[in-house]
This record gives C-alpha cells, structure tokens and sequence, in this order.
DNA sequence: TCAGTATATAACTATACGCTTATATGATCA
DNA sequence: TGATCATATAAGCGTATAGTTATATACTGA
C-alpha cells in the first residue's frame, strides 16, 4: 500500500482488490491457513501465473505476506497490513472455505513442511 | 441484487461496487442524508450522466432507493438491501463526507423540499 | 552440475469500466 | 401548450483488468 494514500483511497483500493471473487476467496482461505501457489491452483482450478498474478496483487498492497519454505512459497493474511480491521471485518461475511481445505487433503495434494 | 446468487458473488459483488471511490463516497454522503443528482453533481464535480450511471448501478444492486419529489430525484442509503449489515460495516471504515454538505450549504446549493 | 519442480514475469487478448458528449424522457409552471 | 429544469439513456473512447501461453528465475536433491 502506498505510503501518500489517505484514508478513503486506502479503503477503496482493498475493496477493489477484493471486488475480485478469486482474490475475495483467496484471502478468506489464507486466513484460515498458509498456502503455496500450487495448492491454490489446484483448489481454483486456474492457471499458475493466473494465480500468482493475485498473490502478487495482494502483496502488493500489504494484504498478505509470504513465507518461503524450500521450493515452496507460503503466501497468509498479513496481520499487520494496514486497515487491517476492515479487512478482517469483510472477511467475516465470506462463506467459509473450509470445504477447499478438506478436499485438498482427501485428495492428497496439500503441501506440509512440518 | 439478482436473485440467485450465493453469498460469495453477493458481496464480491457488493465490494467490486464499492472499489470505486465515487460510489465508495457516495454511499457515505447517502447514508448521512438524502441527495439529489444535481448535489451530488457539484460535490463530484463530475458530469450530470456520470453521477446518474454510478447511482443506476447502486441502485441496480439494491443499495440505495430512490424518492421522488417534485422534479427532484433524492437518493438514500436503502436499509432493507442484502448484506445490509455488511455495507454499514464498510461504511463505517470510510473518512466523514460531513464537509462536503457543509460546503453545499455555504454555497446554497443544497436542495429541500420540506 | 544437471534435471526436476515451484514460482514469477512478459507479452498478448478479450472484456469490463468510467468518463464524455449528444439526445431523450419526465416534471413544473407560466 | 411550450419553455425550462432535472434526470436518464445511448453511443463512443481510452484505459484497466483478468485470463491465457511462453519463458525466466529459483530452489532441491541426486
């Protein structure tokens, strides 16, 4: 997020970014759990670079942070992101994802380093 | 708001209208009064057509009404939208517009019809 | 060091979006 | 009814966006 933003670009820009159905769903998995690019390409069914063009858009504006592990990237919410509050706050009224999550697992296909 | 949607696409939807810094604005000023197009022309300073497309949209997803009176067409914040709850939430996060009426006033361009 | 895997970036395309100008519709009032 | 004011709609334009494929970068482990 840029540093010269007042308030109600700040606001505006996070809604716009998460005006996106993928990027809104995104954020409501990766606050529930870390996730490598290759696992959410598998749970939106959508290109790799598709995917990593969110994450990066996310980033970009502070929304979430990565963690590399190995080959690995694990990409979460970033809890110190500015508004973070309203970000927390719009998650709330998403679905639950959980079902994602479970079907990654049943599938074999989720990443664990520990 | 169409009527089937989940509740995913409804407030993906909901924040991809609100990613807009106009209509962010716009919800603001309508939750605090009622405006007509032409205010809402001069605090934008923005074309006539312009303010009535942004309001066709919120109003095509059901989050504001409109009120006839006269000539004059008001608009307000509609309260009985889906994701009610949610919008006030948003709203909450975003700068007072209270200036912005203020400065209406002092010019005397504000518009009653009580 | 090389092969394989994970991720990022570049380039392109199709579509969506916000704005403008021009015009149409609708209400008021003499 | 006709002039005026308020608002809506249509059409067009420039730019932004989300997706794709192709390619580059980076890490791992033999």
């Amino acid at each position: 997020m840029s540093l010269n933003m007042d308030e109600l670009d700040e606001v505006s820009q996070i809604l716009k970014l998460l005006g996106d159905k993928t990027r809104l769903t995104m954020m409501k998995l990766l606050e529930k759990r870390e996730c490598c690019v290759c696992e959410l390409v598998e749970i939106f069914k959508m290109s790799q670079p598709s995917v990593s063009q969110h994450l990066r858009k996310l980033k970009d504006a502070g929304l979430v942070k990565e963690n590399r592990k190995g080959q690995w990237i694990f990409y979460s919410v970033n809890p110190n992101s500015v508004q973070h509050e309203l970000i927390q706050n719009l998650i709330a009224f998403v679905p639950s994802q959980d079902h994602q999550l479970e079907e990654l697992e049943k599938k074999g296909l989720r990443i664990s380093c520990d």
